[in-house]
RNA sequence: GGAGAGGUAGCGAAGAGGCUAAACGCGGCUGACUGUAAAUCAGCUCCUUCGGGUUCGGCGGUUCGAAUCUGCCCCUCUCCA
């Protein structure tokens, strides 16, 4: 597709990582890049306006989701998805890959598709990779997703070959089936932690002429060392001018290290999870906010942070919002860590374009100080 | 003054002879969360030097054993005067 494609405009000397332009129908947008979930059309808590005055480039819904509520026939009338939750900005589906990882207990994997019983009423829903572009077609976000398996980790051998073959052949119906040429389609690489099952699907995709690739199947319990290998495996044998697309990933250590790996996008529900159960993600560490040492802490979450939240509230008003579940504060708990994310994001795409990105890394991770680096 | 009802952990509230240091809820404290079945889930919440120690309004009694039965006392609430 013609109006859908990566400019890369610098690589990092250090690292090898890539700042870019990502070109889509809705604009443009730069990368790396992390993207806000938000599965039922709307990133939890957060208004479009808010989430355009925080710097967010592309938004994700998701295809099972919302083929069960409102249906995609629904959003369709309603003009697609850009009209219906008022967002201008990029939008990518997920195509409901996730949920056969997920909702793992309500499915059946057959080579045709999936059958799910869905998880409010147990009704029979049937997603193959067809009716999964339909749906998304439907939608009509800008990226979309292939229909895969996402694996759980650990998975044997046999079986991850089995699914990875498997996901090969519904990446190219599906792409047999996309027909709306103001949608990219994404293929996703899968295999498990198994390095000649991750080159394989990547070297299959990859001549397959996705207009961009993902890597799924990751950040689901496994090691962070695994993690990486998966990355690595992956991104070896794909294209070096289409985007990369790590999914499901939102902490601070894999986020900037899948950028040195050479990682464009990323999406994960984490900061917005995380603040409406009162974490957050500060430049100085984690902080929960319900924690009594927060009383009378009359300063901001983060005072190197630029976000509405801290530049008008203190972690006492947060505090006391959040025990009394009042929804104003976890909106701008939210509002910080996205805000937090995004900023990071930013710096990345500075040091990159000014070859500093494996100092940058390390002056962030070690200001964060904590291991598990969200 | 008369008639009832009741006093259980920070609060509310179960329990009506041993399985009870005492359910459950709230409150309090602390974790977790990664392509969202998540404004959710989990743990702790009498004291302790981890051996044990002291609890169910108070002081006695019955019993091998009492928050539970019993005597007296104190206190609350409701209704009637």
């Amino acid at each position: 597709m013609e109006n859908f494609y990566l400019e890369i405009k610098h690589i990092d000397k250090q690292t090898g990582a890539r700042y870019g332009i990502l070109h889509t129908p809705h604009g443009d947008v730069e990368v790396p890049m992390f993207m806000p979930v938000g599965t039922l059309a709307t990133v939890k808590t957060l208004s479009p306006e808010e989430l355009h005055s925080m710097g967010a480039g592309v938004i994700l819904a998701n295809t099972y989701h919302l083929s069960i509520r409102p249906g995609a026939d629904l959003v369709k009338k309603a003009g697609g998805l850009h009209k219906f939750m008022n967002w201008d900005g990029p939008i990518l589906t997920d195509s409901g890959g996730f949920q056969v990882f997920s909702l793992a207990e309500k499915r059946k994997i057959t080579e045709d598709g999936v059958e799910f019983k869905n998880h409010l009423n147990g009704d029979k829903l049937f997603f193959s990779p067809e009716i999964a572009i339909d749906i998304e077609e439907k939608l009509g976000a800008d990226i979309i997703m292939s229909f895969d398996e996402c694996i759980p980790y650990p998975a044997d051998y046999e079986y991850a070959k089995k699914s990875m073959e498997r996901t090969l052949r519904w990446a190219q119906r599906g792409k047999d089936a996309h027909k709306r040429k103001d949608q990219a389609l994404f293929g996703i690489v899968q295999g498990g932690d198994y390095q000649d099952l991750r080159e394989e699907c990547a070297k299959k995709l990859a001549e397959m002429n996705f207009p961009g690739y993902s890597i799924g199947g990751t950040s689901i319990g496994e090691p962070k060392e695994v993690c990486f290998r998966m990355i690595d495996y992956a991104v070896k044998y794909l294209p070096e001018n289409k985007p990369r697309y790590l999914m499901g990933v939102g902490s601070l250590d894999y986020l900037l290290i899948g950028i040195s790996k050479g990682i464009d996008m990323f999406d994960c529900v984490l900061p917005t999870r995380l603040a409406r159960h009162g974490a957050l993600i500060t430049s100085t560490g984690r902080v929960n906010i319900r924690d009594a040492k927060y009383k009378e802490d009359f300063s901001p979450l983060d005072p190197n942070c630029d976000c509405y939240c801290c530049k008008n509230y203190t972690k006492a008003y947060l505090r006391h919002l959040y025990i009394c579940d009042e929804t104003f504060g976890k909106r701008l708990l939210t509002i910080h860590n996205i805000r937090f994310l995004i900023h990071i994001m930013e710096g990345a795409r500075k040091a990159i374009q000014e070859d500093r990105f494996g100092d940058y890394i390390k002056v962030v991770l070690t200001a964060f100080g904590d291991e598990r680096g969200f």
